[in-house]
DNA sequence: GGAATATTACTCGGATACTTTCTGTCCGAGTCTACCAGG
DNA sequence: CCTGGTAGACTCGGACAGAAAGTATCCGAGTAATATTCC
């Protein structure tokens, strides 16, 4: 059970983008570049947050991607999820139906003790990486190295200035 | 990040082990059919479980599979890392040291804002399988159901005795 | 009848294929910019 | 000088291979029970 490194990858662009703001556009070959990262897969990565309506995307020169969202309405677990999908990690196969002696329907008209220790502790996952949001991440990276945020936004900016 | 069904199939199984009782070994394949499942893949998951030391395995006849320890002791966290194994789901890849950028070693003594939070998140999940333990999720079947336990058990001890 | 022994059947354990998912790459459709020609 | 059109280049987006992990299966080594034989 490894979780996608898209998602790191997609964490940390985010965080880029909510550094540069949403007036200036990043193409995905920027981000692959400040971050080392293989553009194309990193590309790929960005498409699912599209479709997840966390960035927003424009063609053509002078495009690329930016934040959809305040980055403060954006939690990790929405990146998490937009990468990984919506599906929980456990998914119950019902096996106390099978076998030679199955549970009745009446047993199963609620989940199993299993399941329901499985749910709960991802509840608990989920809701650790809702309670944090880009806004969070961003701060805590500001409180640690404050010329961080301003230098980054330059170096993005500088990089599609000059042309 | 889908988790291995092997983790339920083992965790069904455990609880089979319980309620029949460390006294009386059961075989693989007698789990596999109660449960209807692949007895040869189930033996795999099985030696996982051995490996871990949840479980102690006999060989040839009258042999089988029995718990190493009490259920109240072996928790869900225990069987779930026997099979996953013990590494964490989130890697981080210190992508802050890479590209044209790097974060200064200084900085990286302490792990990124991103791999504190995924780490967060990850012990609150494993917070919650390490408190329910074979024994809760007993007595929780039990109190719904009380005479699964015994029925249960008699079918794995029927079943072994009349050779 | 009892005990030692050889046999037999049963069990786990690891080594071996097959499927699905994840990772990585490529090229085409669409679009905005910039240049150029004409008024 | 200003305006309209056109060509060009840049970007995303999805379609296409390769690698890794998960899934499933088989057969051999070891062991305990059993049947047999001898005392």
């Amino acid at each position: 059970m490894r979780m996608s490194q898209g998602v790191e990858w997609v964490l940390h662009c985010c965080l880029n983008l909510a550094w540069v703001g949403p007036e200036h556009p990043v193409p995905a070959a920027k981000l692959a570049e400040f971050n080392d990262l293989p553009g194309a897969y990193l590309n790929k990565h960005l498409q699912a947050l599209g479709r997840a309506g966390l960035v927003a995307s424009t063609s053509g020169p002078r495009g690329g991607f930016r934040l959809a969202r305040d980055p403060g309405e954006i939690t990790v677990l929405d990146v998490v999820t937009a990468i990984e999908g919506h599906g929980d990690t456990f998914h119950c196969a019902e096996i106390r139906q099978r076998g030679p002696m199955p549970a009745t329907p009446q047993q199963c008209r609620v989940p199993c003790e299993i399941a329901t220790t499985m749910r709960r502790a991802e509840s608990a996952w989920r809701g650790e990486l809702a309670a944090t949001t880009l806004a969070d991440l961003s701060a805590q990276v500001e409180a640690k190295s404050p010329q961080t945020l301003t230098v980054v936004r330059e170096w993005f900016t500088a990089a599609a200035a000059p042309k």
